[in-house]
DNA sequence: ACTCCTCTTCTACAGCTGTAGAACAGGCAT
DNA sequence: ATGCCTGTTCTACAGCTGTAGAAGAGGAGT
């Protein structure tokens, strides 16, 4: 059985993917899950705690998918202490299929995620629940010191926010319009490309402007 | 003197930035702005002609920008024909402070826009007038195929996506707490290094899982 | 049976929002 | 001055939203 609160809260997802945060009242959620008016205000009597509840919610099915490495953040295995460049593109190809999951059977939830996140701006309390993409980063910043990054941690960050740069550009941005249609192979391997190139960058720092000495110890 | 047009949708601007979308209403641009109650209403009479005007003008401040070359989408040079390793690193360098001015004065627009594009998602007619990004991404690709990467128009896509994501994390997303904070050399000295790995990805395609004749070809 | 308790549904209401139109003001041309 | 026109300010009002509380329904325990 599910729990009522689940019906509401998805439905509460589904009209932020659609409509945007203005378009969640209590009564559209209603509407929207097919319950009769007023029960949405009778779980959740404020708006404040319907979009915490919403977020929540959010946080709660990401957790579920890493648990059941279905749709996470990055479902990508532990590593080995030592990434070779075949292992990188193992990744790449992982994270790009995940992207594509997340343009097609996760959309709703993308697209409520960065509503939320945006949102989170205004009211920081949000931000302690979403926990930001933490399993993720933690993740990316695992993997590049497995790759041998000089500063992974930073480099990890910017591994996530160039992914997710990736994703809100083919959800919302003009990618939506020019890269090719989600779902496809193509998608895919345009992503997969992507994410690739940022990996190899992130692992590999550029040679040629490095003083002899630096590059000596990059190589070793 | 200031038309109040710009009046109007400056302060929508800042509403959208302070509240989201779900601030932006009649009366509230009039408090905002100062104006007596109904002028808002009485220069666009519905809210989908003020949201519409809103990214008109961020359309109209990013083009006279552009045109002063002070806060731009992007204010890199004409390009020589030819990139040299430096080259990137200067365009690197000169991206990260252009991020970072982002994050400071531009705050305001950076956050509405970034709005606007997810609102652009349920109304179409608000992507063409954003025209998002266009210059940017014409810019970058032009750069690109001047710095010889192997497909410019995909690898430019895939950089204006991921510095928009650096820049988006930094303001709404985890980066807004783990990073330096903006205005900083540090938060300059952060991003131009992001950007420069990834303008090193994007114009040298990893070559440890090329066959021998692309690596060739790459390198010519 | 009755009571109590939780969960659910319904109704009320004050305040806000979108939109329209009336009233007003100043300047220009006749 | 008179009339007209553009730009401004004020007011009205229907509909929606957030929030609260009353009313109802069913089940568990006595």
């Amino acid at each position: 059985m599910v729990t009522r609160y689940a019906v509401i809260t998805d439905a509460a997802i589904a009209l932020v993917a659609e409509q945007g945060m203005r378009g969640l009242t209590h009564r559209a959620v209603d509407a929207r899950a097919g319950l009769p008016t007023g029960t949405t205000s009778a779980y959740y009597r404020t708006r404040k705690a319907l979009i915490e509840a919403l977020v929540q919610r959010l946080a709660d099915l990401d957790a579920a998918d890493l648990a059941a490495g279905s749709l996470p953040s990055d479902d990508v295995p532990a590593y080995p202490p030592k990434l070779t460049a075949a292992d990188l593109d193992g990744i790449a190809a992982a994270t790009g299929a995940l992207l594509d999951r997340w343009l097609t059977d996760g959309r709703d939830r993308a697209l409520a995620r960065y509503a939320c996140v945006l949102e989170a701006t205004h009211h920081p309390e949000l931000r302690d629940i979403l926990g930001h993409g933490t399993a993720s980063r933690v993740q990316a910043r695992a993997m590049l010191a497995a790759a041998g990054a000089a500063d992974p941690d930073r480099a990890g960050d910017h591994f996530v926010a160039c992914v997710d740069g990736l994703l809100f550009d083919r959800l919302a941005g003009a990618g939506a319009l020019t890269a090719p249609p989600p779902g496809t192979p193509e998608c895919r391997a345009d992503l997969t490309t992507a994410v690739r190139a940022l990996l190899h960058a992130l692992t590999t720092p550029p040679l040629r402007n490095q003083r002899p000495r630096e590059r000596r110890a990059a190589r070793g």
